[in-house]
Order: structure tokens, then C-alpha cells, then sequence
RNA sequence: GGGCGGGUGGCCUAGUCUGGAUAUGGCAGCAGCCUCCUAAGCUGCAGGUCGGGGGUUCGAAUCCCUCCCCGCUCGCCA
């Protein structure tokens, strides 16, 4: 248990004796209200009626009982609560002392047992990601992080739908036509280079009779399972998925692994998931093509048809989805799908059909709302689209801009250094922030804004704590931290002290936003200790560097877990 | 029409799961602060029917009902 944690548990603890010596038996939940008003809280309108007094009496009665001792600095009763001050000498040592020493560690939970797959990004290879879909990495790594940290062991995997019509169309285009029958791509990067193939592609096959049977027979032998159209379609598949990876890259996400869904065709485990259905009592057949009834599901209306084969015979998606999750299910024990809001219908089906199947488990799924421009959804074939490169491209130029004109002192490369950070962080904290239900449209000025709620206030803090670290070399790092009692101070002890439990929270919700939100408010109780309580040469100097030390760790931890670098100078 | 999700000052947003004290911050606006550890900062001012209505409760942004608005979705596509 974190440092807070102790003193949450003896106070509660103290409370139910209390209460228990009051007649009162049940739950005592413990509030956080304003730090102004109190560190812990216990309403009493809930035992008026249970023990017959007023609220103010009996929060006048029971903090009779508890005094002060050593977690406990002081107890009072106000308006019919009973308010808590936690004895703050020993908090600070405690919160200090466990960041001094675990350092990058700090804030990580104890190793969790059973290991989690989070599938996440897995956007379909034709064509660049852009900042519609630019959730779905941020989210899926920022909460891969953050369940590091709360110490599950995490792997985390993209699906490649390398299987139909866009992909063949695609490849088709690759080995029919060249750079002349393309219009000129904006950047060589082959998976923007590769659009105009697609489209054009896609025109030919609208206009010729013979271009629309060509891509229809390598459909058909794709379907057949010819590994030779297969391997073709995966080179071309591959080409595009490079140029993804790097877009990836560049926003610090990298996946631990790449499933193609092919893979379930070449292995057969799609053809026996069909067998499997077909055997259900849910089987239906229609013209030839199969489907579940789901209707006892809970899926009502016409939505109650869950396709599993065409009429052909072959198999749908959704079929090979579902192989896919029985081999991730083989493979771990624990499932977690970030998936754009379209998905929820086929989620909910493909859930169903995993219980026909037997399995006892579904993937958890975390959805999240499409980013839109002001002039309505993004699409590349309209042109209304900002690609994840250029909006990383841009922020990165700008943060170059700004680092030059604030520090002209640097050389170059640390000043392409720090701008890279900062352009970065900027892009991924603007998206993390928001709760990903919530539909976002897409603003220029505030994917770059680098000022208030943003990637570089809480790097600048961090910087901050660095280059007051840096000016003092060694110091006395078990100095008495009880000379800590400025407001200022005590403030940001009482923020420190609640990192850990908030990357825990942040975990166990799959909450991810409350990560930037914490980052900013302990960001902000930093630079005000730090414009109102001087440090270097002052009379708790070693006691203020120990703060700021840790105060660094917490911040570089936090910028870290939501996958953001934490620069020691800006 | 059905299902799911959102609606919080001019704009963006936290809090909603688990009801509790004056609703969290940011942007934009106004007024201040760099002979002192980096002003990407700090301080102050101004700005609110928490979509509307009803209910439950000592107490509702939070729970229940209802209506309105916005988004997604309802393929033998992927």
C-alpha cells in the first residue's frame, strides 16, 4: 500500500471504532474534499437517521473520540462533517522517502498475475492514418502504459486485415500501373504515396469492364486461399503497414506484435470456426449463406442476423475475427479492444457468437468517438482529412519556433531535440485528455496549444525541477522533511502522495484522461511552490531539494506513462 | 424507428460508476508580476438555468422517469 493509503486505512479504521462505539454498524467511506478545507472527510447525515441525533452532533461526538497521533494531525467537526488533517511531517517523509528511492519506480503497483492482450490501432492498411482515427494508438498505448505501470504484464497487438477488395484493388493497382498514371504524392513516405494508386485504381475498375473482372478473379483466388495472391496482397499489405509503423513511431507507439488476418484463412481456423457455428442450434441458413440467430442475445430487430459465410461458401470478417480472438484468448488470459464507436454492434454480435462457441470469456472493449473537423468527418476520398504526419509535423515545426526564439543559448540539436518532445507531447496529451466517449473536433490551435492545459506545462515543470537540480549538485537527501510547512509546500506533498493511486485508478478504470489531468494539477502546485518558496540558498535547502526531487520523479513518471518525454531542459 | 454514447460559463474540459460542504481546470478577455532557482510561468478580476421538465433524498451535475439536441450504428463490406 502507497503512503496515503496508510493513512486512509487508520483513519477509517479509527472512524468505524468510533461509530461502532455510537451504535452505528455499517460502511465508512472516507471523501477528499478541498484541499482548503480538509485532507479526509466523513459526512454524518448518513448515521442521523441509524443513530437518532443530528449530523452536527454526532460529527461533534464522534471526533471526541479520535485524537490526534502519529497519522493523524488533526481532527474537527464542521457542519456536520468530520474533517481530517493528516499528520503531515510523517506524510512528507513517507512520500519523499519512497520517491527518492524508487525513483522511476515510483508510483508502479506490485505485480499483477494473468497477462493482458490490448489489440489497439489495427486501422485497415490502405491508406495514411490520419487524426480521425488517431485515438485509437494514443488511447490503446497511453492505457498499455498505464497498466504497466499499475504492474499488469501487457502485450499489445494489431490486427492487419490484409484480406479484401481494398487490399486486392490496391494490390492489383501496385502491379498494373506505374508513378505516370498517378497524380503526384505530397510526400514520399510510401503509405501517402500508395493513395494515389488506390484511387486510381478504383476509378479504372468503375470504368472498365476488364479492370473490374481482373480484380475480381484475384478476389476469388484470394478467397480460395491461393497462398500465391496471398503473399502478393501481404507484400503490398506490408509496404503500406511500414509507412503506418513509422506514422507510429513518430508518436511514441510501438506494438509489441502484428496479426494478419490472413493468417486465419492460410491455417484453416476460420474454415473451422464455421464448422463449429454451423453445428450451433443457432444456425440459420439463408439463400445459401449461413448466420446465428441472436435474438436471444439481447441483439433485437433486424440486427439479429449474424453472418458467419456468403452464400459462396467463404467466410466474412467477422468470421476471421473470431478466430482471431479464440487465438488471443489461447494466448492470454485477459482481453482488452480499442475500437472506434462503429464497432460497438459487431462487438456485441461477435461477443455472442464467442459464447456459442463455448468460450467463457469476451473481450472488454473501450470505445471511442471519431475525430472530426469543423467541417464534418474526416474522409481522405473528399479531401477533408488531417493526416496524424502532418499534425506532427506542424506541432514539431511550431515547438521549433518557440524553443528558438526562448532558447537561443542551445545548439541545434538539442533545440531539434526538445522540439521533437514537445511537438510530440503536445499531440498526444491534446487527444489523451479528453475521455474517449466524448466526440472531438479537431482544432488547430488547440492540438498546439503548448500553454495551460497542455504536454509542455508539465514537461516545463519538470525542466524546472531539473535545473534546480542541476545548479545544486549533491545534497542531504534524508534531510528532515518536517521543516516542509509552508501552504505551498504542504500542497504539493498531499498531490504527491496521491500519484500512485491515481495511475492505479487511471488502470483499473481504463481511464486514461486522468493522467493529463493529474499531470496538470501537480504541474501547476510545482510552479507555484516554485514562484512563491525559493530553493537554492534558502533555509531548508536540502529539505526543498528533496521536495523537488521528488516532485521531478512524479512528473517524469506521469509525462512517461502517458507516453510523453519528460526533457531536462526546454 | 430501434440500440449505444455524448450535452457542464463565449470555446474546450474535470467531476457522473460510488449522491455530500462555496461545480475542476484550461483557452479567449481584463488588470498586475522578470535587479531572485527558465515568464511554455505566477497573482487577481470577470464569466454558470451542470440540455429542458418531473421525481427520489436531510442533500442531485451525479440516481429514477420523460422529453429535446448532437454523434455512431442497424451489409452475404472490412
Amino acid at each position: 500500500m502507497d503512503a496515503l493509503g496508510h493513512f486512509e486505512e487508520h483513519i477509517r479504521s479509527k472512524l468505524a471504532a468510533g461509530l461502532a462505539a455510537m451504535g452505528f454498524v455499517g460502511e465508512v467511506v472516507l471523501e477528499r474534499p478541498d484541499h482548503e478545507m480538509a485532507d479526509l472527510a466523513l459526512p454524518c447525515f448518513q448515521f442521523a437517521k441509524q443513530l437518532r441525533k443530528s449530523p452536527p452532533i454526532i460529527a461533534q461526538e464522534l471526533s471526541a473520540r479520535i485524537s490526534p497521533d502519529d497519522h493523524i494531525g488533526k481532527v474537527w467537526a464542521d457542519k456536520g462533517y468530520i474533517n481530517f488533517r493528516v499528520n503531515e511531517s510523517l506524510l512528507s517523509e513517507l512520500v519523499i522517502k519512497d520517491a527518492l528511492q524508487r525513483r522511476e519506480e515510483f508510483g508502479k503497483g506490485d505485480p499483477r498475475p494473468g497477462r493482458v492482450l490490448l489489440e489497439h490501432t489495427s486501422v485497415n492498411p490502405t491508406g495514411p492514418i490520419h487524426v480521425g482515427r488517431a485515438r485509437n494508438p494514443l488511447i490503446g498505448d497511453t492505457l498499455a502504459r498505464c497498466l504497466r505501470m499499475c504492474g499488469h504484464d501487457v502485450s499489445t497487438e494489431y490486427y492487419v486485415n490484409d484480406v479484401g477488395k481494398q487490399v486486392v484493388l490496391l494490390t492489383w493497382a501496385l502491379s498494373n500501373l506505374t508513378e505516370k498514371d498517378v497524380p503526384p504524392s505530397e510526400r514520399q513516405k510510401d503509405d501517402h504515396r500508395l493513395v494515389g494508386y488506390y484511387q486510381a485504381a478504383n476509378k479504372m475498375m468503375e470504368s472498365s469492364a476488364e479492370v473490374a473482372n481482373d480484380i475480381a478473379v484475384m478476389t476469388q483466388r484470394f478467397e480460395a486461399g491461393d497462398p500465391e495472391v496471398i503473399a502478393q496482397v501481404r507484400r503490398t499489405v506490408d509496404l503500406m503497414l511500414d509507412g503506418i509503423k513509422e506514422s507510429l513511431g513518430g508518436v511514441n507507439v510501438f506494438l509489441d506484435r502484428y496479426t494478419y488476418e490472413s493468417q486465419f484463412i492460410l491455417d484453416g481456423s476460420a474454415r473451422e470456426i464455421v464448422e463449429r457455428l454451423k453445428a450451433s442450434s443457432y444456425a440459420e441458413k439463408d439463400d445459401g449463406a449461413y448466420y446465428l440467430n441472436l435474438e436471444e442475445f439481447g441483439v433485437h430487430g433486424r440486427d439479429t442476423r449474424f453472418f458467419f459465410t456468403r452464400k459462396d461458401g467463404t467466410t466474412l470478417y467477422t468470421t476471421r475475427d473470431l478466430a482471431y480472438h479464440m487465438d488471443k484468448f489461447r494466448r492470454a488470459d485477459e482481453l482488452l479492444n480499442i475500437l472506434g464507436e462503429d464497432q460497438k454492434l459487431g462487438q456485441k454480435q461477435l461477443a455472442s457468437a464467442l459464447k456459442i462457441l463455448g468460450s467463457e470469456r469476451s473481450p472488454e472493449c473501450i470505445y471511442y468517438s471519431f475525430v472530426s473537423l469543423p467541417e464534418g468527418r474526416m474522409s481522405t476520398r473528399k479531401g477533408v482529412v488531417v493526416y496524424l504526419d502532418d499534425l506532427l509535423e506542424e506541432a514539431v515545426e511550431r515547438a521549433y519556433q518557440e524553443v528558438c526564439s526562448r532558447r537561443p543559448d542551445l545548439d541545434e540539436e538539442k533545440k531539434r531535440g526538445i522540439a521533437q518532445d514537445i511537438g510530440v507531447g503536445a499531440v498526444r496529451y491534446n487527444i489523451i485528455r479528453v475521455q474517449a466517449e466524448k466526440q472531438l473536433i479537431f482544432k488547430w490551435e488547440e492540438a498546439l496549444n503548448f500553454e495551460g492545459n497542455s504536454a509542455p506545462f508539465v514537461q516545463y515543470a519538470h525542466a524546472r525541477c531539473c535545473s534546480i537540480l542541476r545548479k545544486t549538485g549533491d545534497f542531504n537527501k534524508s534531510a528532515d522533511v518536517s521543516v516542509l510547512t509552508d501552504p505551498y509546500e504542504r500542497k504539493l506533498v498531499w498531490i504527491l502522495a496521491q500519484f500512485p493511486e491515481v495511475v492505479r485508478q487511471a488502470g483499473d478504470k481504463r481511464r486514461i484522461n486522468m493522467l493529463p489531468t493529474y499531470g496538470h494539477e501537480l504541474a501547476s502546485a510545482l510552479n507555484q511552490f516554485y514562484g512563491a518558496v525559493p530553493v537554492l540558498r534558502s533555509e531548508h535547502q536540502d529539505a526543498r531539494l528533496c521536495l523537488v526531487e521528488a516532485a521531478r520523479w512524479a512528473l517524469r513518471n506521469a509525462l512517461v506513462t502517458m507516453g510523453i518525454a519528460a526533457p531536462e531542459e526546454m
